[in-house]
DNA sequence: CATTGTCCTAATGTTGACATCAAGACATCG
DNA sequence: CGATGTCTTGATGTCAACATTAGGACAATG
C-alpha cells in the first residue's frame, strides 16, 4: 500500500512557471504561433530565466509548445493533421484507461465522476462559461485515468492532455451549441458504463466518444489542406 | 511535403548528457536504485550542472529515472507492478502503431524491418551479444512507430521505450535462451503481417507479441510480492 | 528505552553573467 | 537583377556561484 496522503507537495518555481504560462496560453494571451521569449517571461513572472526555461521544457513535453535548438519556443498551431494525430492516440489511450478503470475504480472515483457530470449540468443551466465547461470535461477524463491507476498510462495521457484542452477551447468557439448539447449526456453515459457496463461496450463507446469529438472539431477547423484519407469510416 | 532531409540536427549538451547517462544505465554502470548526483555527473561528463540537470529531466520524462523536489534522481527499480504498467500501455500503443503503419508504411520502412530481422538472425548465428540483440529488438519497434508517422504516438512511445529497454536487458539475463529462440520468428511474423496481413490479425498479433514478452519477463523476476490480483481474471 | 528537538551536511533549487548561435538586413559580386 | 557573403541583432545555450532544503546524526527529554 502506498501512503494514503501523498506528502504535501512543495513545488519548485519551474512548476509554478509552467502552470502560469499554460494558463496564459489557454486564456488566449498567447495565441497559437506566438513566440515565448524566456527573458520576457522571466521578467513578467518575477523568476529567473533558468526556472522559466525548465517550465517551458515541461510544456514542450506536454506538446503545448514547440521548440528547437537555438530557435526559441512557440505555441503550437492547430492543423487538421495535428488533430488527427492527437485524437488517434487519445482513442487508444482512453480505451485502455476505461477498461482498466472498469476493474480498478474505487467508489470515490466513481462518485467524483458523477459529481463532475452534475457540475457540467449546473454550469450549462447557469451562464455556461465555455472555458469552465472545457475544464470540467478534461477533469472528467483525468479522473478516469486516475481511477485506472496506471502511472505510465497517466504519463502518456499528460503528453496530449494540454493539446486536447487547447483543441477543445477552439472547438467551443466554432460550435459551442453542438458541444453544449452533447457533453453532459456523453459523459454521463461513460460514467454509467464504468459502473456497470461490460468491457466490450465500454471500450467501444470510449472510442466513439473520442471520434465524436474529433469530427466535431475538424468540422469547425478552417478548411485547410491535409485532411488526409481518414473519412472512410462512414456511418453504419 | 516537409523537407526530405530533416536539417542536420546540431544538438546541445543536454541531449549529449542524456544519451551518455542512458547508455551508462543500460551498461549496468548505474544499477536500478542507484543515485545520480548532478555534481558528480557534471564533473565526469565535463559539462555544467545545468546541462546535466536538463539531461536528467529528459531521462525522467522517459521514465528511466525518478526524482522529486530536493530529493535527487535515482534509477528506477524493476518491480512486477512496473512491468504490468509498462506492458499494458505498450500493448495499446503497439496495436495502434501497427494498424496505422499497415496503411502508411513506405517501401523503405518495410525493407528496413526485414533488414533488422536479418541482423537479428546474423547476431544469433554469431556470438549473439545479448545487449546488441535487445537493441535490435527496440530498433525494430522504433521503425514501426516511424512508419506509422504519428508524432504524438511516437512521443508516447518514447515515454516507455527506455524502460522497456531496461526490462529487456533484465529479461535476457534471466531467460536468454527463451528470448533468443523466439525473437527472430516473432518479429519476422510482425513484419510479414505489416506487408500483407489484415488489420484485425495484425492488431491481435501485435498485442500477443507484447503479452508474450510480459509473461517471459515476469517469470524471470524475483518472486517479490505485489503481483496484485492480475492473474485471477478467470474466476470470481 | 523510545521520543522529540536541534544541528549539520551534502545534495538540489535558483540566479545572473557570459558564450554561442539562427535569422534577417544589408552590401557586394557576378 | 539575382545570388552570395558578411554583419548585426536578439535571442537561446552554458556556466559557476549562491540560497535553500531533505535527511540523518546526535543529544536532550519524558
Amino acid at each position: 500500500m502506498s501512503s494514503a496522503l501523498p506528502r504535501a507537495a512543495r513545488r519548485g518555481l519551474a512548476d509554478e512557471a509552467a502552470d502560469l504560462v499554460r494558463a496564459a496560453i489557454f486564456s488566449g494571451h498567447f495565441p497559437p504561433g506566438a513566440a515565448l521569449r524566456e527573458v520576457e517571461l522571466a521578467e513578467r513572472l518575477g523568476v529567473s530565466r533558468g526556472s522559466v526555461r525548465e517550465g517551458l521544457a515541461r510544456l514542450t513535453q506536454e506538446g503545448l509548445v514547440r521548440g528547437g535548438w537555438h530557435r526559441g519556443t512557440t505555441v503550437i498551431e492547430v492543423t487538421a493533421e495535428d488533430v488527427q494525430e492527437v485524437y488517434a492516440l487519445r482513442a487508444a489511450l482512453d480505451r485502455l484507461a476505461a477498461t482498466t478503470a472498469r476493474r480498478a475504480a474505487t467508489a470515490e472515483h466513481l462518485s467524483r465522476l458523477d459529481q463532475l457530470v452534475a457540475e457540467m449540468a449546473t454550469e450549462i443551466a447557469a451562464g455556461s462559461d465555455a472555458h469552465r465547461l472545457v475544464a470540467l470535461d478534461i477533469a472528467f477524463h483525468d479522473q478516469i485515468y486516475a481511477a485506472a491507476g496506471n502511472g505510465r498510462l497517466t504519463t502518456a495521457w499528460r503528453t496530449i492532455r494540454s493539446q486536447l484542452h487547447l483543441f477543445h477551447l477552439r472547438r467551443v468557439d466554432a460550435a459551442y451549441d453542438h458541444y453544449r448539447a452533447r457533453v453532459v449526456d456523453e459523459h454521463r453515459e461513460l460514467a454509467a458504463l464504468l459502473r456497470s457496463g461490460d468491457s466490450r461496450t465500454l471500450a467501444r463507446r470510449a472510442e466513439e466518444h473520442v471520434d465524436s469529438a474529433r469530427r466535431s472539431l475538424l468540422a469547425g477547423l478552417p478548411a485547410c489542406a491535409g485532411t488526409k484519407s481518414a473519412e472512410a469510416s462512414g456511418h453504419h
